[in-house]
DNA sequence: CATGAATGAGACTTCATTCAT
DNA sequence: TATGAATGAAGTCTCATTCAT
């Protein structure tokens, strides 16, 4: 009972976060935003988390990992390299589609910042890219993709494309509307495996 | 030529900054930090600049206007789509083989800062993405691209692609020798032209 | 017998506060550090003290009126003066021997912090001086002692001397055996009472 | 002339500091304080120490060194032991008697705190007392001091009488007029050279 | 009695910007 | 132009104390 009051408060300061995070971005919001976004006293978020840093950093991690299991988990199945890779697609943008603040906050604070956060939680970003990569090396072996481009850059270039896509979105540069969401990962896997040239 | 040394000194601190944005970031860069790495007085910086914020803006500002001339000059040439996008994504390579720091920082401190700066120079990055939209809508125009996948996707598609690609130079996680940049140009068009599926 | 339980949760965290306070100072330890050491609940602290200053008040005068009752009744005793002051010395280096911590918290914490703490207690801290004065007078009155150093002079002089001993051996100044200990009283009212001139 | 400037600066924030400390300790008095009674602005303090710690530090360091000096200086006199213990005492008391505040500063913020601050200047005060217990030695060696105390434990108890002496003066609790002052350099000497005992 | 979550005032330190020289 | 001292607002983190359970 008490350990789920405790789980909740977590739970509500980090939700807090996320919301003011995404608004200010991290740097321009004082831990007394969170406090005062989250309804509780300013010494609570000292209490739960160990600095301003630690909270963001729970908040990715934990998003994080998901993305990993989605990886791993749709690698293990019988379904084809492109289906895959729509599964991969399909997780990232539906994060944003569910949770647009966390994803922006995820990647504008951490993916994107080559300095400062983005060095901590390196490896963690680093293992999304190769299971991708991994998706499109056994595309290669079993002859469903072309053999000519190396799967290390052909993952880049494919994570790059969603997140500039969510990019997109969170700046409102392009529209992104629930029927957007809904064509965009099928869009972007016909994309980048058919290309763009005309047959 | 009082006229020349004092846009000298300017260059200095702008080149200096670089340097220690792309090292620290901007946000942990003291404004003293550019004055002591480019030898000048710490007051000297404001005789030259208005804020700290505004030698980053110059720094992008300076850049991105040769991004979108780049952009501009190709499309009015009578090459084809691919070779246009080819020639995009080479000057930005180029930018980056050059001058890493310079695009590390523009990357890392504006163009993905959702937040912040991101929102200044909005109209000039989405002029960028426009301008490579405009290439890809006039290869659907003349038949050279296909129909079903909307121009400004396929342009922030692509964009994304190229940035990512810089992302992983500059984080180290995919390797960025000379010959890596040389061919990474053409594999990337070939990439998103052709697609990866074999045929 | 509830009653015995309460005083022994009351010892169990005043002994606990003698630890962390020798350990890092009062300034120094949180009430949280005082409940750990105790192995207790940290609101228990407040259940048995009003505050932080208050469980080092009470630490000091439990010892402080020991003392001030071993200088009493010495006094009252038909002992020389010499005797007497062995008397002072011998209860304060066995405080020290039997209960270091307690002692160094004592000293450093009150005694010898004029501002703050030792304010409150000025009172109680000048008692002894006095009393051991006292001793002093008498001993002048006697014959025993001369007549030319004024009595609360001498018992500056004396107290300092025992304090900086102990001092000696929190910091390690010097060597604190328990041979040193023994001899430690005796050699102290030689050289106060014979001086160190060579006869 | 701008050097000369800044090391006014330096001594204006010193002496402030030196003030508020003695008024209020060091613990209770804020940055602010010092800054304030120094007249300059909060963020100058910084501008010429690195912490609130550095200042007392600074504050200690420049006195004990003096002390240092002249414990040194008066031993390579020809001067007899007395003569020497006795110009140690004044050097001490006369540091009290000319700037009280200091003296106070440095006794309870510095010497006597085991804790904390004590133990960053451990080598510097033990190298005084070691200096002290040298006279001593030098003395026993010579005939003019007995040889069954030990010099290092005379030494404490020397320096002991002379501390306690000034938190005396500190506390209030003996008289520390004028007179008082010029008296208690010799009374102490005798005191503690031919013992309170009377022959 | 006992627990530990909750509160919030407070202090240090940083650093962008200004300004006198 | 050039210097760097001076300013002071702002923000992170700490922690004694309170309080609901």
């Amino acid at each position: 009972m008490a350990r789920e009051a405790a789980t909740e408060r977590r739970r509500q300061i980090l939700d807090a976060a996320v919301k003011v995070f995404a608004r200010q971005g991290f740097h321009s919001t004082r831990v007394a935003d969170i406090a005062d976004e989250a309804d509780v006293a300013y010494g609570l978020v000292y209490h739960y988390f160990s600095s301003k840093e630690n909270v963001l950093n729970e908040l990715f991690t934990q998003r994080w990992k998901l993305l990993l299991e989605a990886i791993d988990e749709t690698d293990r199945t019988e379904s084809t390299p492109q289906q895959k890779l729509g599964v991969v697609a399909g997780f990232i943008i539906d994060s944003y589609r569910y949770d647009p603040d966390l994803m922006k906050v995820i990647i504008v604070e951490v993916t994107r910042a080559a300095n400062s956060f983005g060095r901590t939680h390196l490896d963690q970003i680093n293992a999304a890219y190769k299971g991708i990569a991994k998706i499109v090396a056994d595309g290669q072996k079993d002859g469903t993709f072309r053999n000519d481009i190396d799967a290390d850059f052909a993952s880049m270039t494919f994570y790059g494309a969603i997140e500039q896509l969510l990019s997109g979105w969170i700046f409102g540069l392009i529209p992104g509307s629930e029927r957007d969401f809904d064509e965009a990962q099928e869009l972007l896997v016909r994309a980048m495996c058919e290309g763009l040239d005309k047959r």
